[in-house]
RNA sequence: GGGCGAUUAGCUCAGCGGUAGAGCGCCUGCCUUACAAGCAGGAUGUCCCUGGUUCGAACCCUGGAUCGCCCA
């Protein structure tokens, strides 16, 4: 120990100790007390392995989630561990600052104060931008730090901070100089509910039920030879075909063969376009003729190119037609649509109309369709990177938890197409470019040069180098996309691009990343990516890969459907530690979605309630001790504890102990985290709390003049009892880190200033494991379990005491039963215990016995008047039959020679252990029952 | 169209080659000197269907059904 308790004496300590555990006061306390001696703030010269998490930022003006609850809980619990492992830990909080989302919100606020952005002018709309953050940033934080997070609130990021901002310049900066962002006219997803165009994973195809409209574009010079005055094309968007500029078909296409080359009248409009043939064009899909818009569909971009065929834009950004949809100007596109295909009706085009199902991109954000549009944005090439993730890859980084979201991270990588990575939003990283305008008339053309630099006055220098003095710069209006500042998080957190810097030189790359699989494409491959250009490294070894929370009914959570979990009234009412362990005990197979069981009429959870009584058991499991600390010292209770002079039931318990401490140092350390609560939890209710302290209260109570023995016993029962809870505490720290951390100083008796959180994890003792003695014990409590379930079944009452009798042939037996005849006592609140072999008791009857038989255990209660025969008698024939149905079974199997010859030799001798045992069974029972004739 | 996951007790889910498990709920009895947020006992299953491999399949393989997700 480096510090000695602050009290000597724990004999007071359970005065502070209710009966029920009251977590709202607990977790506040301990979270303002680490808080305060900023315990998980580490230093890099601190000793100890590194091991670094950076959190994935919420939205800055977000609020908690349950989410976010869930990825805290599994993050703090590896982070907690590895701290108790001795490493030196930094887990890093931070936030983005989600351009859309927080423009979004403020255009709200503009459109009820009657302005737009455009009068209130950028500068001033920043200002608001900033104000609201701040506003809101904090609420987000507050609620993080109620989970009891431990992270390092000192080293709390925002995307936007000047550092950072710098790092998101440079990282631009460098892509551009390596030719990897390069600014071109494409079609892309703009989405006219944020005025901004967005990547492909902001875009998300819902199956719609729309129309497939059939009109007629008439031949322009007449009639064919064959007679065909029109081509009938198929639509579903009738409002793009102002923009139309050709017809494909099929050439294997017999119908349209002799038409190709030749050349339609676009109605309204009076376009002669060309029929052409391209061999994409489905024969079978609707007429088998396509309408071509290069300009408003992906597809038809494709055609476009392959054809040269001109790209006609009919479409404002804001979705309204412009002036090359002739009399359609003005309209919005819904309203187009209807407008163009009632023309179409009256001028005789029109054909039919089908009802048509078909997928519609939507705009994640906006929730409106996309519209694909030409228009000149900033991209990343994408395929070096990737394939420098990929090579990544087979070197096995990063290592993926469960390992099949590997595939589904590399398929991503394979067939990656270039990134948008311009919006044209306000709030955000401004494009580090400046138009020399100057060049071109003080206009942005395609054609305007630019210079990209960190600063305005940077790329004034330059551009006055190449263009000479009296140049024009005028920075680019757009901004970044908001995941390209957060592909830079793991390592502009930590002072990228200043690779000298202490921090990143001590925990970069970082060692695991925890994240929902909805977030691979968006977020995780980015980082890889970035890092792999910027640091030639994978930005963590390890991606530990979580499902979703759904609600009660199996539904994703989302703020449209309104059916999110409020995770702080859950905490309200049960307590940070419920909700956490709640939430790590449902995650079993990782990777997989988690159910949260919810009762929205009373905002109550039985799984969270669950674990909030298991909270309380701990809670009174510790109370039980210190109740029954006797005289028995602080320091004592660390004392080396001397194995040879304990009972059975201590190396049993600490056999339990050592065997769960490996196997949960396991767990966590392979990301097995809900099989570590489940072991836990098992292992604190069901082996310490039902068995092993239920055993030593006999030891524990010596009465009124004990013997040096008895105090030597109950002395070796209390530091066993405060060994393995003083462990558990600790093993199950990073799971319920609050009250974990009070029971622990309510049994240490250290001072404030010493933690739990910054304890050691317990080294365990190999030498303890007894597998025999674990053995020998689960037979004994069996025997227990026949005696209470015969006692059930005769209806004793707890409290009246009755004599039992054990009698088995099986010599291990019936040392083991002699052995702990003062235990069975207590525990079965027998006021006789007798255990003898049969040949003891030859003759004796036992007719008028209450008997119950397993395996070759027979026990007996000789409890005259209560026994009901008729009872006693249907107790035994269902023993009778259950044990003849398993000797069907086994004799059956043991008599195929196959089974003999080709089964391994421990299970045929386990079967024939176990017919054994059954026939043993039924000579008794049926013994029994003739003793009842 | 391609891929992934799920299907086991009333509910939520473990188990992944040797005779089916837990928690919750349910039934019975208990305020047994830590805990009624507790204790003791109990009931409950064509392990989705179909073939096949195997001495042996909930588990491995074939085919299929249903539900969910991702990508085009």
């Amino acid at each position: 120990m480096e510090e000695s308790p602050a009290r000597k004496n724990l004999g007071n300590a359970v005065d502070g100790f209710p009966k029920i555990y009251d977590p709202i006061g607990t977790e506040s306390c301990w979270q303002l007390r680490w808080d305060v001696s900023k315990a998980f703030h580490p230093d890099p010269n601190d000793k100890g392995e590194s091991f670094s998490i950076v959190i994935p930022p919420p939205n800055v003006t977000g609020s908690l989630h349950m989410g976010h609850a869930f990825n805290a809980a599994l993050i703090d619990a590896i982070v907690r561990f590895q701290r108790l492992k001795g490493k030196n830990v930094l887990c890093l909080p931070g936030t983005d600052h989600a351009s859309i989302a927080v423009q979004t919100i403020l255009e709200k606020q503009f459109k009820e104060e009657g302005i737009t952005r455009e009068q209130l002018g950028r500068e001033k709309f920043l200002e608001r931008a900033w104000a609201w953050k701040s506003e809101s940033g904090g609420r987000i934080v507050q609620q993080l730090r109620r989970l009891g997070y431990s992270v390092d609130w000192e080293r709390e990021r925002f995307t936007m901070d000047e550092r950072l901002s710098r790092a998101v310049s440079e990282a631009f900066l460098r892509l551009h100089e390596t030719g990897l962002i390069y600014r071109g006219e494409y079609l892309v997803n703009w989405c006219p509910a944020s005025g901004s165009a967005v990547s492909d994973l902001e875009v998300e195809m819902k199956e719609v039920d729309g129309n497939l409209w059939y009109f007629k574009y008439p031949l322009t010079h007449g009639p064919s030879k064959t007679g065909i005055a029109y081509l009938e094309v198929a639509t579903t968007r009738p409002e793009t075909m102002m923009g139309d500029v050709a017809v494909a078909v099929n050439p294997l296409d017999a119908r349209y063969k002799e038409l190709i080359g030749q050349t339609l009248t676009l109605p309204f409009i009076g376009r002669q376009i060309p029929v052409i043939a391209d061999e994409h064009v489905d024969k079978e899909f609707g007429t088998g003729c396509v309408k071509v818009t290069p300009a408003h569909d992906p597809n038809d971009f494709a055609i476009g190119q392959r054809h040269n065929l001109p790209q006609i834009t009919v479409m404002n950004k804001d979705g309204s037609m412009n002036s090359e949809a002739g009399q359609f100007q003005g309209l919005d596109r819904f309203d187009a649509r209807k407008a163009v295909v009632a023309a179409l009706d009256e001028e005789g085009l029109l054909v039919k109309v089908e009802p048509y199902r078909h997928s519609v991109p939507f705009s994640d954000r906006g929730k409106v369709p996309v519209e694909p549009l030409l228009s000149t944005q900033w991209f990343v090439r994408m395929e070096s990177m990737a394939e420098h993730c990929k090579f990544h890859l087979t070197q096995g980084k990063p290592r993926f938890y469960p390992d099949r979201w590997e595939k589904v991270y590399k398929d991503w990588l394979t067939g990656i197409r270039d990134w948008c990575i311009s919006r044209q939003l306000w709030w955000g990283h401004r494009i580090p470019a400046w138009f020399v305008v100057s060049e071109t008339d003080n206009l942005v053309t395609k054609e305007t040069p630019y210079i990209v630099a960190h600063s305005e006055k940077e790329a004034l220098l330059e551009a006055q180098q190449k263009y000479g003095s009296h140049v024009e710069l005028q920075q680019d209006e757009d901004v970044l996309d908001t995941w390209f500042s957060s592909g830079l998080w793991p390592f502009s957190t930590l002072g990228w691009p200043n690779e000298q810097e202490n921090d990143f030189s001590r925990w970069y790359p970082t060692s695991t990343l925890v994240t929902g699989f909805d977030i691979i494409f968006f977020w995780v491959a980015r980082m890889t990516m970035m890092a792999g250009a910027f640091t030639k490294r994978m930005p963590f070894a390890d991606v530990y890969i979580h499902g979703l929370v759904r609600d009660e009914q199996n539904r994703k959570m989302s703020k449209s459907l309104g059916n999110g979990i409020d995770p702080l009234l859950l905490i309200d009412r049960y307590g940070t530690d419920a909700l956490r362990f709640a939430l790590v005990k449902e995650v079993v197979g990782a990777g997989q979605d988690i159910r949260l069981d919810y009762d929205r009429s009373t905002d109550t959870s039985l799984t969270v309630e669950a674990a909030r009584n298991f909270a309380n058991k701990l809670w009174n499991a510790t109370r039980f001790a210190l109740l029954n600390l006797g005289t028995t010292t602080v320091e004592e209770m660390f004392d080396e504890i001397d194995y040879s002079t304990l009972e059975l039931a201590d190396q049993w318990i600490l056999s339990r102990l050592s065997k769960v401490n490996l196997e949960t140092s396991k767990r966590y350390q392979n990301y097995a985290l809900g099989e570590a609560a489940k072991g836990l939890y098992e292992f604190a209710w069901n082996d310490f709390c039902d068995w092993y302290v239920e055993l030593i209260k006999r030891r524990l109570n010596v009465g009124d003049c004990p013997s040096e023995e008895a105090l030597l016993d109950r002395k070796n029962s209390q530091l066993v009892m405060f060994k393995v809870l003083r462990d558990l505490l600790v093993m199950l720290h990073p799971l319920m880190p609050h009250l974990t951390e009070e029971l622990w100083h309510a049994i240490t008796g250290f001072h404030e200033t010493k933690f739990l959180a910054l304890d050691s994890w317990p080294k365990p003792n190999k030498e303890w494991c007894n597998q025999a003695l674990e053995l020998s014990f689960s037979e004994l409590f069996d025997s227990i379990r026949l005696v209470r379930n015969l006692r059930a079944e005769a209806g004793l009452k707890p409290s009246q005491k009755a004599p039992v009798r054990f009698i088995t042939k099986n010599t291990n037996l019936l040392e083991l039963l002699n052995k702990a005849i003062p235990d069975i006592q207590s525990l079965t609140r027998s006021n006789a215990v007798e255990v003898v072999h049969p040949r003891e008791i030859l003759g004796q009857s036992n007719s008028k016995s209450l008997a119950g038989v397993s395996g070759q255990l027979e026990v007996l209660l000789p409890i005259e008047d209560l026994v009901d025969l008729h009872a006693l008698r249907s107790r035994l024939q269902k023993d009778l039959s259950k044990a003849e149905k398993e000797i069907a079974i086994l004799s059956s199997r043991l008599s195929k020679s196959s089974f003999i010859q080709k089964a391994p030799e421990r299970v045929i001798a386990e079967c024939r252990q176990k017919l054994a045992d059954a026939e043993a069974q039924v000579d008794l029972v049926q013994q029994r029952l003739l003793g009842l004739e």
